[in-house]
RNA sequence: GCUGAAAUAGCUCAGUUGGUAGAGCACUUCACUCGUAAUGAAGGGGUCGUCGGUUCAAAUCCGAUUUUCAGCUCCA
């Protein structure tokens, strides 16, 4: 047989060999380093025995599989550890993942000392150098097995799969786990690794299943490379839009107010105003009609929504419902069916849609208590919501409209190569969740992926993620520690406007039904907030900096004049202060750095010209003196155009998932 | 909601096997009137998250509760 290697050489065998003895036959070298294989592309373990032609490439912990092997061997020997110090802890699973891997036991909660202790008995197993066999058992007696060594978890799991299932097994010494592999060919491989945390989990992800121990770890090919991760992982928590935010002062929690109510303090609330008046001015541009519609209403408003059934638990319900007299109102949860009762105010022909409606909307939404965090996940939040009523034929033009308006407001504010698009489609399988039928939703699916295919969008399908009513175009960002949150939606929905009883009067004088796109232009403002913070750990661009020049009198004999640069300053509409305290410059200039003001005019030479400012700003430090005309006019131009300077996205640390953006 | 950890001055934290509460920064006052990352001195400020229990005595031990954090689950 003929093995085409990765350099496109080529070794001929007559007889069928492993990928490890090949990689042996290359070099030994190569052989001590490898993870795993890829054969025509697929990732294979060592032990596989190639039989015919393929090209094959010896996968290192260089490589994404290689070190996944790597990281899943890993966890085998931090089961192995675990086993060996809590002998009676039960074995669940154990994979690699983004990062790292993780392993899940039954068990007593694992402390920081007891993860010391497995690290110092997985680095015993290493060094006995143990290496790892692969076989495979018939289903019964793996069944047999596992219940011998008194894995329930393990039985549980080889009666689920297939009965042709093969089910092969990895030892090392004397541990031995299920496990479809691949692994490496010796524990001696793994050298340089970490247990990170440990946390609750359930069995198999279900919140009704047992909660076992599960504890994070990662590993690495290089001890460095395990360095810079740990290194990396100190280095995002100071951008954390929790930590940081908290910090600059823009937000704030009290325990009295209550979880998932945070305060938006002056400079956050400030951001806010900044990004909602141009957004409301920007959907006016767009052919927008603003609504302002009540906070909360009947609970006759969402039993005709459906809300009433398919999301109660998660509506503040205000009165005693016990009481049938009693009048029970809700705090809204969304938008959608107030302004459909602005739509229904009065008679619509045709040539009135499309009807766009935006409303900058605070809703309520009672999320369960461990669900709420920093300003990305709360309980009371303030979108962009909007609503657009539009005929069949206008489905698609609008739908661009809010794709294009969407991404508008990413490029911005410079996050447009931070997101991930995402179908969200029903789950056919869980028929209760949602409205209507198969037929219904197979038609608005494919025609929402119809348009985003003619919009050229990459996207990926994620079923079970719709709403209730309908499919989403979900935008996705992920925060620093690579958790994935939906920032923008644009939702198609043929449903509603039938439970509203919403219509239109067609060219041919026939009522008809509208349907509706349920959208956001920038999302949520608090979450938007808190993706802008980590985005730039803080030094936001200029338009949307809460301060964006101070001016420092180099000493209070300079005070009056600094009051007027100041006054100068705002007359142009820039939003500047000054810090009039009598202290060091150099303090001063520390103190700004601090707060990431853009922009500081030192000010105390020359009083009455035009040249007596001398301007330092975080990008690139002393621009020395200029003229305080030319300094306006130029932060005024740059306000305006709502600039991006390469400077902030270049100073992140975290280069992999950032690039400049213009 | 679940598992675990945490809560001490505005902030960051120390506080030994239970014995009247500490530092740095910040703040106030005074002096200094200053040129690019910390001027000096003095001063004010805490029922140790809240409630209950054990004890002669609780920041410290126990229970409940609130909030925060990590993870899980959830996120129309």
């Amino acid at each position: 047989m003929k093995i085409t290697l990765k350099d496109g050489s080529s070794k001929e065998y007559e007889n069928a060999m492993s990928v490890i003895e090949i990689a042996a036959d290359v070099s030994e070298g190569l052989a001590r380093m490898a993870c795993a294989g890829s054969v025509d592309g697929k990732t294979v373990d060592l032990r596989t025995v190639i039989e015919k032609d393929c090209e094959l490439n010896i996968l290192t912990a260089n490589d994404e599989q290689g070190l996944r092997t790597l990281r899943h061997t890993t966890s085998h020997v931090m089961a192995e550890a675990v086993k060996h110090l809590f002998p009676n802890a039960k074995l669940a699973i154990g994979p690699s993942i983004d990062e790292g891997f993780y392993y899940d036991f039954e068990a007593e909660p694992f402390t920081r000392e007891d993860l010391d202790k497995i690290e110092a008995e997985m680095k015993k197993i290493i060094k006995q150098g143990n290496r790892l066999e692969r076989f495979t058992m018939p289903r019964a007696e793996a069944i047999q097995f596992m219940e011998d060594k008194e894995e329930p978890y393990k039985v549980e799991l080889i009666k689920d799969l297939p009965e042709d299932a093969e089910l092969s097994f990895y030892s090392q010494g004397e541990f031995t786990d299920l496990c479809a592999g691949p692994h490496l060919m010796n524990t001696k491989q793994i050298k340089a690794f970490k247990l990170v945390s440990s946390s609750g989990a359930y069995w198999r992800g279900k919140s009704e299943n047992a909660m076992l121990q599960r504890i994070y770890g990662s590993a690495f090919n290089k001890k460095e490379e395990l360095e810079a991760y740990l290194t990396h992982l100190e280095e995002i928590k100071t951008r954390d839009h929790n930590k940081l935010g908290r910090e600059m002062e823009l937000f704030t929690t009290v325990d009295v107010i209550g979880q998932g109510l945070p305060l938006l303090m002056p400079k956050g609330a400030k951001i806010i105003q900044t990004m909602q008046r141009w957004i409301e001015d920007e959907e006016e541009r767009r052919g927008y009609m603003r609504t302002k519609t009540p906070l909360m209403a009947k609970k006759e408003l969402y039993l005709i929504s459906d809300h009433w059934n398919h999301y109660k638990e998660g509506m503040f319900v205000l009165g005693d419902e016990a009481d049938e007299n009693a009048e029970i109102f809700a705090l809204r949860p969304m938008t959608c069916p107030f302004q459909y009762y602005v739509y229904k105010q009065s008679q619509k022909s045709y040539r009135d849609l499309p009807c766009r409606y935006g409303e900058t909307s605070t809703l309520f939404r009672n999320e369960d208590s461990g669900e709420m965090h920093g300003l990305t996940r709360v309980r009371q939040f303030t979108i962009s919501e909007g609503h657009l009523i539009v005929r069949p034929d206008q489905i698609e033009e609008e739908f661009r409209g809010c794709v294009d308006l969407a991404k508008y407001c990413l490029t911005t504010l410079g996050l447009e190569n931070d997101v991930t698009y995402c179908m969200s489609k029903w789950d056919p399988n869980n028929r209760d969740k949602y409205m209507g039928t198969e037929a219904e939703w197979n038609q608005v699916q494919d025609m929402m992926r119809n348009i985003l295919n003619h919009i050229g969008l990459t996207f990926t399908e994620e079923e079970g993620e719709a709403a209730f009513y309908g499919p989403k175009l979900d935008i996705q960002a992920k925060n620093v520690y690579g958790k994935e949150d939906t920032m923008i939606t644009i939702q198609l929905d043929m449903f509603l406007a039938q439970r509203f009883d919403m219509s239109y009067v067609d060219a041919d004088g026939e009522k008809k039904r509208p349907y509706i796109i349920h959208r956001t232009s920038i999302g949520c403002y608090e979450r938007t907030l808190a993706w802008l913070i980590e985005k730039y750990a803080g030094k936001f661009p200029t338009w949307l900096c809460p301060e964006q020049v101070r001016v420092l009198p180099i000493s209070e004999k300079y005070a009056d004049y600094a009051a007027k640069v100041e006054a100068q300053l705002k007359e142009n509409g820039i939003l500047a202060t000054t810090d009039c305290r009598s202290e060091k410059i150099g303090k001063k200039i520390r103190e700004c750095r601090l707060a990431k003001v853009p922009y500081m005019l030192v000010v105390g030479e020359k009083e009455e010209a035009d040249h007596l400012v001398s301007v330092r700003s975080r990008f690139e430090g002393d621009e020395g003196a200029k003229s305080l005309t030319d300094f306006i006019a130029a932060i005024c131009e740059e306000i305006r155009t709502k600039a991006i300077r390469e400077e902030i996205v270049q100073e992140d640390p975290d280069q992999k998932t950032k690039e400049v953006t213009k």
